[in-house]
DNA sequence: GTCTATACGTCGATAGAC
DNA sequence: GTCTATCGACGTATAGAC
């Protein structure tokens, strides 16, 4: 039913086709996108089956629509924490601050799919998400070399694989970390923090 | 076709049954568990759909075994590794070794289905595989108590959180690492390496 | 232990009325 | 823009011969 559907927040409209795509990236995030039936989704948002294929050409369409909209959103809220950060150390903070909430935050499950279900994109699609990606990606990567030249970073350290370590230490909460436990999610960022620090 | 198969390796025996395994974890990674259909195993072994349902009772039977087979090997693995190592830097540096070459070497298909396909398991299989990851788990805090209480990492960092956090950064790398490309395996453990310690 | 044949459900997508 | 009805393909698993 629709009102299952917790949020349609994160730039997707209350209309039809927002709805779907919502619905969406909870069913593909908890059942898997090849799992996931048409007929599932269209229960989801109270219509039937065949109505899906007027807001959608094909199912792996939503898919791909699911992860464009996760990737614009979160692109521009980090963008927002870099703005609003001065100095090398904040701005890293910041990003992993930004970027795992895009993970256990309002986003997560559609941040989980883009993860996992990456394979069931056609290669056309794949390779316009990553294009999206790129510029994501670039950000990171020029932040830790700020960080690393205000002497935050150790200098032997190689930062592209620092940025990929970090991407897998950040990813993975979402499989452990609870947003209702212990643990604040700004007490992980700081923990987080301390995988790129040279003294902590 | 079999000869498709490169290794039937990691205790996986050269029966109908290890044959099978093999093939399961290589059309599970590259595929993904539900797009690969009983047939394409089938084919790769060069038996008929049918006669898989000899050996095994159900798809997902198969899927649980492979996962089953990869925790066992590489258990005993790591076990190997850290017997060999004396002191808690050394330790620490041959858990993480042995985590990267379980996802970067001869098992990584398999570990990247025990990753990645892990819904696909029904919740009986799940609580079993859950059980068997235990004992790996607490070898790993027992090495980062001691690597706290011997100065190397830092007195304010979460071991909990912190073996969270490489675990993701270590299992990421089946994403980006190319056996074959500049960075040597070892050279990736010493980076690593640096995400714990205090001190780079 | 492998074969052939097939039961039987479910899938994505389409067609055409309203 | 949603409905109903349905097509044709493909899925797992079984039955029984060899």
């Amino acid at each position: 039913m629709a009102s299952k559907v917790k949020k349609l927040a994160n730039g997707m409209e209350d209309t039809p086709r927002g709805r779907l795509l919502a619905a969406a990236a909870h069913l593909f995030r908890t059942k898997g996108f090849e799992r996931t039936t048409v007929r599932d989704l269209a229960q989801e948002v109270g219509i039937q089956s065949g109505s899906i294929f007027h807001h959608f050409k094909s199912k792996e369409e939503i898919l791909r629509c699911v992860m464009e909209e996760v990737i614009h959103f979160n692109t521009g809220r980090m963008r927002e924490g870099l703005d609003k950060s001065a100095g090398p150390r904040d701005k890293l903070l910041a990003l992993i601050r930004s970027e795992l909430n895009s993970i256990n935050g309002e986003t997560g499950e559609a941040m989980a799919v883009l993860i996992y279900e990456w394979r069931c994109l056609t290669p056309e699609s794949q390779e316009h998400i990553l294009e999206l990606r790129s510029h994501y990606e670039q950000l990171w990567l020029d932040t830790l070399q700020e960080a690393q030249q205000a002497g935050l970073i150790a200098p032997q350290r190689d930062l592209f694989v620092l940025r990929r370590l970090m991407a897998g230490a950040i990813s993975w909460s979402h499989y452990w970390y609870k947003t209702d436990g212990e643990i604040k999610l700004d007490q992980l960022a700081h923990q987080a923090l301390f995988l790129a620090l040279h003294e902590s």
